[in-house]
RNA sequence: GCGAGCGUAGUGUAGUGGUUAUCACCGGGCGUUGCCAACGCCUGAACCCGGGUUCGAGUCCCGGCGCUCGCACCA
């Protein structure tokens, strides 16, 4: 066992035994890929959303919504999932090696990802590749296996259980674009559940089959470059490697200039989740961004890159910056039919002359009857010069003749103001479990204290599950009233959580309230009952001062 | 899903066929102690689940579940 494994499982026993992350369901033996936050990681988590909603909320054009995790089957039709979100799976007739077929094929065909699955089975027949754990030929028929969870929506309606918040927000953009008076560009950001059964869930939070996610989708107009402000990072150098593994160390500003980020809004956000990330406690140097090879990308994503932080699974994919480009809306509108776009106005309004042919309906209609309709859109693709009567030959193959009183000529001139288009997205998607399992792992610290090893987690301020303790030196001569009094103002207190703690010697106390991580310990002792002054422990460096515990600045 | 290893109190562990399952930390109570895992006494808590072999199973066998690693996938 190597050392980081060590301190791997030493962490892990500390954070079950202290209720931050348990295995979920464990009295039945445990669930694979489930996880509780228990009585202190449960206010941890929702802590960590709040700091990230704020964070996203402070751009000002951004709203929260919530949607529903669980999800009509069409939706997710609509937006590929159902198509793309599974994976080919053969099994070797010999040794029993389950591969994904795509991957078997990748020097036979050269995109065998996007492949339907007849056509990936034949194919797989006709190469026969070599199995490539036991160099056998012999593979079963292709399994589909989808990622999303099934579900059934009442008697017998199919649906899944969202794979990620997104979709809510795209089919949410009707209501968003009125909200935000029709002017691009805005955002909504979702936190919430997202499912994906995994084949084999590992690496315990790394990856979940039910998980935590956060999602901004921002809204904008390809048309119109934004102007963003890079100025606050521009003394901050970005680990940015490239979709073909190449490392650059530059600023922000410079990697856009340069087009290695290809759009400035990705890396505007590349330069928020920055922020974002270091501002609850992520070490700035394991934290870097990749590109993703075009290969590697998501079915709806034009350009992606990711935030990976390193710790004790190596570097891990924590965030996705994807441009969706308009795949999504445009999905959703092919779908429905509804109309999912956003207006942009001419600088210059456009005059269009129109001048060729429609039908008189009180003519024609009775005369063509069903026809009627296609005979219309027939004549209106006429140039101004056709004569008539005219044969037209119909989608099925019959001719018509159109006679001249069918016909009505039309001519005017139409003032076209402006255009309907589909708006780009850019979305920034966050695994919160990932992020927070990495602000533990970053803050966990292991020291020496006389000789004995000593724990804590050094959490920051913004994130910390219990922002004091209480302790009363001893639990008699009135410390314990005194000591509890100061716990129940401190727990009225809103956003405040504290924790009253009179049991085992102090510097016990102390030791479990800094594996906890709460920054502050506040101890009642002989002089508090005579003067109401207390003392204030931080967590970090041991120090104390003494102060009155009506002055405490967080009441 | 397949292969390999593993599964004993809250945590970390000892136990390789023999009856009251080891040890430490841990949790709780009382006492003591004037602030960094102190001490004393008392006390709490486990063989993952189910079948089989055996006079007897924590230990051996089979199946399930879970954990770790590899293939694979991803936030």
């Amino acid at each position: 066992m190597s050392k980081d494994d060590a301190r791997l499982e030493r962490l892990q026993g500390m954070l079950r035994q202290r209720g931050i992350i348990l295995p979920a369901f464990d009295l039945y033996g445990g669930a694979k890929g489930l996880y509780d936050f228990g009585p202190v990681g449960g206010r941890l988590r929702s802590r960590l959303n709040q700091v990230w909603l704020d964070h996203w909320l402070s751009l000002g054009n951004v709203v929260e919504i919530s949607c529903p995790t669980v999800t009509p089957y069409e939706v997710l039709e609509a937006s590929g999932h159902v198509g793309e979100f599974s994976d080919f799976m053969t099994v070797c007739g010999q040794c029993d090696e389950a591969s994904r077929a795509d991957t078997l094929l990748e020097g036979y065909h050269p995109n065998p990802d996007a492949l339907a699955k007849a056509e990936l089975q034949s194919l797989l027949e006709e190469v026969n590749p070599e199995c490539p754990s036991c160099s056998s030929r012999d593979w079963s028929e292709i399994i589909a296996q989808n990622l999303m969870f099934s579900t059934t929506i009442g008697q017998g309606s199919e649906g899944f259980m969202r794979p990620e918040t997104a979709q809510g927000m795209f089919t949410s953009f009707p209501a968003l674009y009125r909200h935000f008076r029709e002017r691009l560009p805005f955002g909504a950001v979702q936190v919430g559940k997202g499912y994906r059964n995994e084949i084999s869930p590992r690496q315990g939070m790394i990856r979940l089959r039910e998980f935590n996610m956060a999602e901004l989708e921002y809204f904008i107009d390809p048309n119109e470059p934004l102007e963003h402000d890079f100025s606050s990072w521009s003394s901050k150098i970005f680990n940015l490697v490239d979709g073909e593994g190449t490392l650059h160390s530059m600023s922000l500003a410079q990697a856009v200039e340069k087009e290695l980020i290809r759009h400035a809004t990705v890396g505007y956000f590349m330069g928020k989740t920055y922020d974002f990330l270091v501002g609850i406690g992520i070490d700035s140097s394991r934290l870097r961004f990749r590109q993703h090879a075009a290969d590697e990308m998501a079915h709806y994503a034009s350009d992606c890159w990711d935030a990976e932080i390193e710790g004790s699974y190596g570097w891990i994919e924590c965030v996705g910056i994807a441009h969706r480009g308009c795949y999504d809306l445009e999905a959703h509108e092919k779908a429905t039919g509804k109309t999912l776009r956003a207006r942009r106005e001419f600088s210059e309004p456009k005059i269009v002359e129109i001048d060729g042919w429609t039908i008189d309906g009180g003519v024609a209609g009775p005369a063509f009857r069903a026809d009627a309709g296609q005979v219309k859109t027939i004549v209106e693709s006429f140039e101004s010069s056709v004569e008539f009567p005219a044969d037209i030959t119909l989608s099925d193959g019959r001719v018509v003749t159109v006679q001249s009183e069918h016909v009505k000529r039309v001519q005017k001139t139409v003032k076209e103001t402006g255009e309907w288009f589909i708006p780009h997205v850019v979305e920034p998607a966050f695994g919160i479990d990932r992020i927070l399992w990495h602000v533990i792992d970053h803050a966990f610290e292991e020291t020496e204290k006389a000789g004995e090893p000593y724990r804590m987690l050094k959490l920051a301020d913004s994130i910390a599950p219990i922002d004091v303790a209480i302790l009363p030196l001893f639990e008699k001569d009135g410390m314990d009233e005194l000591a509890l009094e100061l716990h129940q103002r401190c727990c009225q207190k809103a956003g405040i959580v504290s924790l009253y703690d009179g049991s085992g010697s102090i510097g016990k106390r102390y030791a479990r309230a800094d594996e906890v991580g709460v920054p502050i310990c506040v101890t009642v002792d002989h002089q508090s009952v005579e003067d109401r002054t207390v003392t204030i422990r931080n967590r970090d460096d041991g120090s104390q001062t003494r102060i009155s515990m009506d002055e405490l600045p967080f009441l």
